[in-house]
DNA sequence: AGCACGCCGACT
DNA sequence: GTCGGCGTGCTC
C-alpha cells in the first residue's frame, strides 16, 4: 500500500466525519505521518490553514490531481484525544471489517446536533427603540436580510444562532458588519448538564474487607507495573463494586480518568448512586435514555476535563477522556457487551485496544467469567484476582435443588410447574415472602403447531416460526410480519392447530389460575416496551406490591430483591439447544444468575432448578455454584472439538435476496481458502445455510475457519475482502 | 466556517 | 453601466 496521499477529515468539531478530503504527503513526512495525526492543511479558497486529522492513505484518486494540495506541517505537540478515537477506529476497522466511516462515527462523539447543548446566540446590545430605528434605516436600504433580522432581533433581546441562519435565512455576511459595530453580540451559553443531579452526596470512605483490600492492592500493582488487563473474578455479593471504586479513586489521585462499562440492562439508579456518593459530581452518565444531546453534553464535559468517572453501557468506551487511566467492564461475560451492528465490535477487546494505546490498564469482573477471559487468565495473558466469600456474612448460600422433568412427565404432570416447584410457592406465598420465576426464553416463546402434520406455522418472509401474541396474533419476531391466527394449517388443511410451548403470558396465565390470591407482576418485552416500564415494574415488585414476578433474563440482571426467598428456573435447559458451541456458557451463566437472587438477605433462600437434562454439567455446576467445576468441564469440550478460546474462529456470514448468489460465492471462498490453505493449517467448516436460513426474504449462509493461531485467519480475510464480489451478495465477519 | 460567484435592484 | 448586498455552493 502507498501512501501518496493521506485521507484527512478537517476540524472535527465543525464538520464532523462529514466528509474526507485528500491531501498530498510532502516527501520528508513521509516515514513520520500515521493515521490519528493531527495535521494542518490549506481549506478553500483563500487556503487558510486548518487542522485535520489523518485517517488513512492511498495512491490513487478519483479527484482531479492537479488541486489535490500538499499537508502543511504536523501537529508534534502529542497526539490529542481525537487522533487516539481515530487510531482505535482504524483498529476497529482491521479488526471487524467495516469502513473506516463506520468505525469512525461510532467512535468519535458526533458534536454535529448541538441545539439543545452549547447553543450559539446573538443577543442585542442596543435598546429596542435604538434597534428599530436602525430598522428603518435598513428598510430604505432594501436590503431585506438585515430587515429580517432587526425585526426578530427588536421583538427578542436573545436570538438562537440557527434559528437565525436557518429560518430566517440570515447568512452571517449578513450581520456580521452588526457584530463589528456593536449592535449585537455573538455568545454561547454553556447549557452543558449533568444528568445526575440533586442527590445527596455522602462521601464516607468505603471500607474494604481482607479479600477485597488484596484484589485492590494487587490491581494496583498492575497499575504501577505493566497494566496488562486483569480478571476480578468474584463471586456474587462479594463487594467488587467496592474494589473498582477504590481503584478508581486512586486512578483518579494520580490525575487520570475512568471509564465504567455495565451492561444496559443492570445499568440502574442504584448502581449510579452507589458511584456518585463517593465520587459526587465528577461523575457522569450515558445510556440510550439520554438525549443526543445530553450524550454530547457529557461526552464535552468529559473532554473538557469537568468530569473524571464515566459511566455506561459499550459506548461509554468511546468517552474522550484526555488522560484515560483505567476501564472497569463489569459482568464482562455478558453478551451485550458485543455491538449487533457494524463494525460488530466485542467492548472486551476494543478496551484492551484503546487502552493499549492510551497506556491505560483494563479491569474485566465477573462472577461467572466467560470461558475466553478465564482461559487468558490461566495462560497468564491476563492476571488474576479472586474474591471467593460474600461481603455480607449474615446471607448464606441458598438450598438449591434440581427436579428432573422427565420423571414428573414419567409420574404423569405434564405441566410446566413439579409438584415440589408448586408446594414451595405455596409456603412461599402463606409466608408473605416474595417469588421470581424466571423462564429461559431462548426459543421458548409460544409458537403454533399442527397437530396432525406436526408443522409449525412459519414466517413467510423468514426461516422462523411465527409467535402468539397476547391479542391472538401471529408475529415474527426477526422481520415484525404479523397475521391473525389461522383456522386451518397452512400446510395440510387440518382444523387441529394449536398454540404450543410457553412464554411468560402463559406462565402468568397458570399461575394466576393456581394462585388467584396471589399479586402477579410479568415483564417481557411487552410489558416494558414503552419508556419506563422497566423500572416502573422492578420498583413495584420491590415495593412489595406484587408476590410473583415473571420474567426472562431481564430480571436477573443485578437487582437486588431483599424479600425474595424462592426463585423457580422453569426449563433451566433450553439454551443449551439454542445451538453455538457458547450454548453451555450461556446456561450456565442464565442459572448462575437466576438462583444468586435468592436470600439476598437475612432470610433462607430456596432455588428450584426444573431441567430435562439435570445431569448436564451447565446445570449441575450451576446447582452448586461451581465456577471452576463448569469452567474445567467447559474448556475441556473446546478442547476436543477446537473451539475458541482454545482455537481462533473466523465466521463469515453471507447474505443475498437470491440464494443461488449466496450460495455461489459461500463456495468460491471456500475454494479461495482450500487453495490458499498451503501448510494445511485452516479448517474449513461449511459453507451450510445459517441456523436462521432466511431473515426478510433475504438467504444466509455461514462458513467457519479454525486455525490455532489468529495471523492466518486475518491474512484470509483480508484476501475474501480483496475477492471479486457479487454486487447482490453481502458478508459480515465475526473472528473469535 | 469562510470564501467566491452569479444574480438582482438602486443609484450615478 | 457599476456598485453592493443576497443567496448558494464548494472546499481535496
Amino acid at each position: 500500500m502507498s501512501r501518496q496521499y493521506a485521507n484527512v477529515i478537517i476540524d472535527i468539531v465543525h464538520t464532523a466525519v462529514d466528509r474526507v478530503f485528500q491531501y498530498e504527503i510532502p516527501e520528508e513526512l513521509w516515514e513520520e505521518l500515521s493515521v490519528g495525526m493531527k495535521v494542518r492543511v490549506p481549506f478553500g479558497k483563500g487556503n487558510r490553514l486548518r487542522d485535520g486529522y489523518i485517517i488513512g492513505f492511498t495512491d490513487k484518486t478519483d479527484y482531479d490531481p492537479l488541486k489535490i494540495k500538499r499537508i502543511a506541517e504536523v501537529c508534534r505537540d502529542g497526539i490529542p484525544i481525537e487522533g487516539q478515537l481515530i487510531q482505535l477506529a482504524a483498529w476497529m476497522k482491521e479488526r471487524y471489517g467495516s469502513t473506516m466511516i463506520q468505525a469512525l462515527k461510532t467512535v468519535l462523539p458526533v458534536k454535529r446536533k448541538m441545539k439543545t447543548a452549547e447553543k450559539k446566540l446573538l443577543v442585542r446590545k442596543i435598546t429596542e427603540d435604538e434597534c428599530r430605528e436602525l430598522l428603518s434605516v435598513y428598510r430604505r436600504k432594501k436590503q431585506k436580510a438585515r430587515v429580517r433580522f432587526l425585526e426578530a432581533l427588536s421583538e427578542d433581546e436573545v436570538l438562537p444562532y440557527e434559528m437565525v441562519v436557518q429560518k430566517l435565512r440570515v447568512s452571517s455576511a449578513s450581520f456580521r458588519l452588526f457584530l463589528e459595530q456593536g449592535i449585537c453580540s455573538l455568545e454561547t451559553e454553556a447549557a452543558l448538564r449533568n444528568p445526575i443531579h440533586g442527590m445527596e452526596r455522602n462521601e464516607s470512605r468505603v471500607t474494604l474487607n481482607g479479600e477485597q483490600s488484596q484484589a485492590v492492592d494487587g490491581l494496583w500493582d498492575v497499575w504501577n507495573g505493566d497494566r496488562c488487563p486483569s480478571l476480578l473474578y468474584g463471586i456474587t455479593g462479594s463487594g467488587k463494586t467496592e474494589v473498582y471504586m477504590e481503584l478508581i479513586r486512586r486512578v483518579i489521585r494520580e490525575g487520570k480518568q475512568a471509564i465504567v462499562l455495565i451492561p444496559e440492562i443492570a445499568l440502574t439508579w442504584q448502581t449510579v448512586m452507589r458511584f456518585y456518593r463517593q465520587f459526587g459530581d465528577r461523575v457522569s452518565i450515558v445510556n440510550s435514555r439520554l438525549s443526543a444531546g445530553e450524550k454530547s453534553d457529557q461526552l464535552e464535559r468529559a473532554r473538557r476535563g469537568k468530569i473524571d468517572i464515566m459511566i455506561g453501557p459499550r459506548s461509554a468506551l468511546f468517552t474522550p477522556f484526555p488522560d484515560l487511566g483505567l476501564i472497569i467492564i463489569d459482568e464482562e461475560h455478558e453478551t451485550a457487551y458485543k455491538s449487533e451492528t457494524v463494525p460488530r465490535y466485542h467492548a472486551v477487546e476494543t478496551a484492551i485496544e484503546r487502552c493499549r494505546l492510551a497506556g491505560a490498564m483494563v479491569v474485566l469482573g465477573s462472577a461467572t467469567p466467560s470461558a475466553a477471559s478465564y482461559y487468558k487468565a490461566q495462560n497468564g495473558e491476563y492476571h488474576y484476582f479472586q474474591m471467593k466469600t460474600r461481603a455480607r456474612e449474615a446471607s448464606s448460600l441458598p438450598s438449591v435443588e434440581i427436579i428432573d422433568l422427565r420423571m414428573e412427565l414419567k409420574e404423569g404432570n405434564r405441566g410446566i410447574f413439579s409438584r415440589r416447584l408448586v408446594t414451595l410457592m405455596k409456603e412461599t406465598l402463606d409466608r408473605g415472602e416474595q417469588i421470581l420465576l424466571f423462564l429461559n426464553r431462548r426459543g421458548y416463546a409460544g409458537f403454533v403447531s399442527c397437530r396432525s402434520c406436526g408443522e409449525a406455522v412459519k414466517c413467510p418472509h423468514c426461516d422462523v416460526s411465527l409467535k402468539v401474541h397476547r391479542d391472538g396474533t401471529l408475529k415474527c419476531h426477526y422481520c415484525g410480519f404479523e397475521m391473525p391466527l389461522p383456522r386451518k394449517c397452512p400446510s395440510c388443511g387440518s382444523p387441529y392447530i394449536a398454540g404450543f410451548g410457553t412464554g411468560t403470558q402463559k406462565v402468568e396465565a397458570m399461575v394466576r389460575a393456581m394462585f388467584p390470591e396471589a399479586g402477579v407482576l410479568r415483564m417481557d418485552m411487552d410489558t416494558t416496551s414503552r419508556k419506563g416500564g422497566h423500572d416502573a415494574i422492578l420498583s413495584a415488585f420491590a415495593d412489595g406490591k406484587a408476590d410473583i414476578l415473571i420474567g426472562t433474563q431481564m430480571i436477573v440482571k443485578g437487582h437486588d430483591f431483599p424479600r425474595v426467598t424462592l426463585v423457580g428456573i422453569l426449563a433451566a435447559d433450553l439454551s443449551l439447544y439454542s445451538g453455538g458451541y457458547e450454548a453451555g456458557e450461556r446456561t450456565f451463566e442464565l442459572i448462575t444468575q437466576a438462583a444468586g437472587r435468592a436470600g439476598r438477605d437475612v432470610l433462607p433462600g430456596h432455588v428450584v432448578i426444573q431441567s430435562y437434562a439435570p445431569d448436564n454439567y451447565s446445570v449441575e455446576a450451576a446447582a452448586s455454584q461451581d465456577y471452576e467445576g463448569f469452567y474445567w468441564h467447559e474448556i475441556l469440550y473446546r478442547k476436543l472439538l477446537r473451539y475458541p478460546p482454545v482455537c481462533k474462529m473466523l465466521s463469515l456470514l453471507i447474505t443475498s435476496k437470491e440464494e443461488e448468489r449466496a450460495e455461489k460465492m459461500a463456495g468460491r471462498v471456500k475454494e479461495l481458502a482450500e487453495a490458499e490453505d498451503r501448510d494445511g493449517i485452516l479448517e474449513l467448516i461449511g459453507p451450510a445455510k445459517a441456523a436462521v436460513s432466511r431473515i426478510n426474504d433475504v438467504y444466509r449462509y455461514m462458513l467457519y475457519v479454525k486455525c490455532e493461531e489468529e495471523e492466518p485467519l486475518l491474512a484470509f480475510k483480508r484476501q475474501v475482502e480483496e475477492m471479486d464480489w457479487d454486487r447482490q451478495v453481502l458478508y459480515q465477519f465475526d473472528l473469535e
